[in-house]
RNA sequence: GCGCCCAUCGUCUAUCGGUUAGGACUCCAGGUUUUCAUCCUGGCAAGAGGGGUUCGACUCCCCUUGGGCGUGCCA
């Protein structure tokens, strides 16, 4: 019989749209249309504290921005909906609960306490880190009436102690894997939550997906899901790890040391087709050794025994080689357009005509005024930006404190921007206008430009951030910058003297 | 530490036992262009090391080395 494709791109709505979220939904569109089958959507939002709704819209914005469109989604429904994960927790209750009663699962009291004090001991005499199974041989009926009591606990994935686990992956054929070595996981959190594993397994079986392509980051706990599979009794997808993108040091891709926002490239003026372009290249080559292609002649021969299994780095420069290519392979008037479209809107004009009028003296004024917020890069004055904060090495510093309040911000609006710096300069004992004049130089390069936090508002906060990451890279290359150390207690302080003592500050 | 994955120019990659190991980005040189950019031409640059298998290994196997990921009530 003819199976129909069906794959999924799942993202958690944590933080900004991350570009491995787009290569991997590339990968997974291409091959279901390949297929002529179908790519869904699904949001991953089982992290009550860390989920939020901005960044789930902003998961939207960027897959389309980029033309990874989904034919099931939240936004869109479907037929196997709905595709919210918090909107399912019914389903993993009810799934679990059969675990539960056919004892491939059992309830969990052990605190938090206990499994830190055990893992430390685990450390100390280099054993094994895990689970020690200290509640896997509780008595059900004693179970269920602790947990009718009230007591806070979790559900624990019942794994086998010997034998071995072989996951058949697509790409490397059969993996072996110790069952000892797989933790007793946690299914459902004391929330009542479930877990990735629990519900990405539930999900994907009851959505029907058929081809799970992900990052080789869960090849390791591919084995409970395959346990999952087989308790519930069903047969698992193909699966399918794809090498994770790196950083140019080899490292996981990651915001400390690359753009990682979709969001920055769309600001930055990257077109899609681009991205897409450079993305398609990333541990794959279309057949003929095409090296420029658009997604459609990607998905014509799409074959995934074409991806290569070496982790590839995310190089901006060649990015940017192709990005070129493609503005020149515009006519004029499209591009006219695609500049209209990206930041020469009259919405966002009149934003920034807004804050120059009380400055123009002439109309000639307002090019020169504004420009330094349609960069990327602007040229930067290490030493300048040293000095405006008086003793040396304070900029540095200021600045990586204003990164960590911006990132855990919540609305990017110009009272919480300001609030940022409110509480940086209260905290660090310094005038405001003090430490404003250090950010005035790393935004605009210079000591006087538009007001700071409506710009930076109209910045928004993923191309701020890049900014305030170009600031320390200049930084350090003068000498000016943070050393390993020094870094490691700011980081002690800003969580004793910025995470501690919240709320009292209005 | 333990488990797993990976390994061709600096980077992205082609090669599916026999090639002068090819292309792209970067860099360098030359040409076109009032400058610059574009564009064109050329150049630098690679099979980690050691064992096997084979008439023949970048290609298959093993070991070593190197890198990565995992080891969360995050995904």
């Amino acid at each position: 019989m003819f199976m129909r494709v069906r794959t999924r791109v799942a993202p958690s709505p944590t933080g900004a749209p991350h570009i491995g979220t787009a290569y991997i939904a590339l990968f997974n569109r291409a091959f279901a249309k390949h297929h002529g089958g179908q790519f869904i959507l699904r949001i991953e939002d089982t992290d009550q504290v860390r989920s939020t709704p901005e960044s789930e819209t902003a998961i939207f914005e960027a897959l389309r921005w980029l033309g990874l469109d989904w034919d099931e989604g939240p936004d869109i429904g479907g037929s196997c909906g709905p595709y919210r994960q918090s909107e399912r927790t019914a389903l993993y209750r009810e799934h679990v609960d059969r675990l539960v009663t056919s004892g491939h699962a059992y309830r969990c009291f052990c605190t938090s306490e206990r499994l830190a004090a055990l893992r430390l001991t685990q450390e100390a005499n280099q054993e094994r880190i895990g689970y020690d199974g200290h509640c896997a041989g509780l008595d059900a009926g004693d179970a269920a009436q602790r947990v009718a009591a009230g007591e806070a606990h979790v559900i624990r994935l019942r794994t086998p102690q010997e034998g071995v686990c072989q996951i058949a992956d697509r790409f490397r054929g059969t993996i072996e894997i110790a069952w000892e070595t797989v933790d007793d996981q946690i299914l459902v959190k004391a929330d009542g939550f479930p877990t990735y594993h629990l519900a990405n397994v539930v999900d994907d079986h009851l959505m029907e997906i058929t081809h799970v392509i992900r990052g080789e980051e869960w090849i390791s706990s591919a084995p409970k899901h395959l346990l999952l599979y087989e308790a519930f009794g069903w047969e698992p997808p193909v699966l399918a790890h794809l090498p994770l993108l790196r950083n140019p040091d080899k490292s996981k891709l990651s915001k400390r040391k690359n753009p990682t926002s979709i969001l920055y490239y769309r600001q930055a003026g990257f077109l899609p087709k681009a991205l897409i372009n450079y993305l398609g290249l990333m541990a794959y080559r279309p057949e003929g050794d095409l090296e420029m292609f658009d997604f459609d002649t990607m998905v014509a021969s799409f074959d995934l025994d074409r991806v290569h299994l070496g982790g590839p780095i995310f190089d901006i420069q060649k990015l940017r080689a192709f990005n070129g290519h493609y503005i020149r392979e515009l006519e004029d008037v499209d591009l006219l357009a695609t500049l209209k479209g990206w930041l020469l809107q009259d919405a966002s004009l009149l934003e920034l005509v807004r804050m120059a009028q009380p400055r123009l003296e002439q109309l000639a004024d307002f090019v020169p005024m504004t420009a330094y917020l349609f960069a990327d890069q602007i040229p930067l004055d290490p030493a300048d930006i040293d000095q405006a904060g008086k003793d040396s090495g304070k900029a540095a510093a200021w600045i990586q404190f204003v990164q960590w309040e911006f990132a855990r911000l919540g609305d990017w609006d110009a009272d919480g921007v300001r609030d940022c710096f409110n509480r940086v300069a209260e905290r660090e004992g310094v005038k405001f206008k003090l430490l404003l004049g250090v950010f005035f130089r790393v935004f605009s390069g210079r000591a006087v430009a538009l007001p700071l936090f409506e710009a930076l508002v109209w910045l928004g906060r993923d191309m701020t951030l890049r900014r305030l990451h170009y600031a320390q890279e200049a930084l350090r290359e003068a000498g000016l910058g943070l050393s390993g150390k020094a870094l490691k207690r700011l980081e002690k302080w800003y969580q004793e003297r910025y995470l501690r003592e919240g709320g009292e500050d209005g």
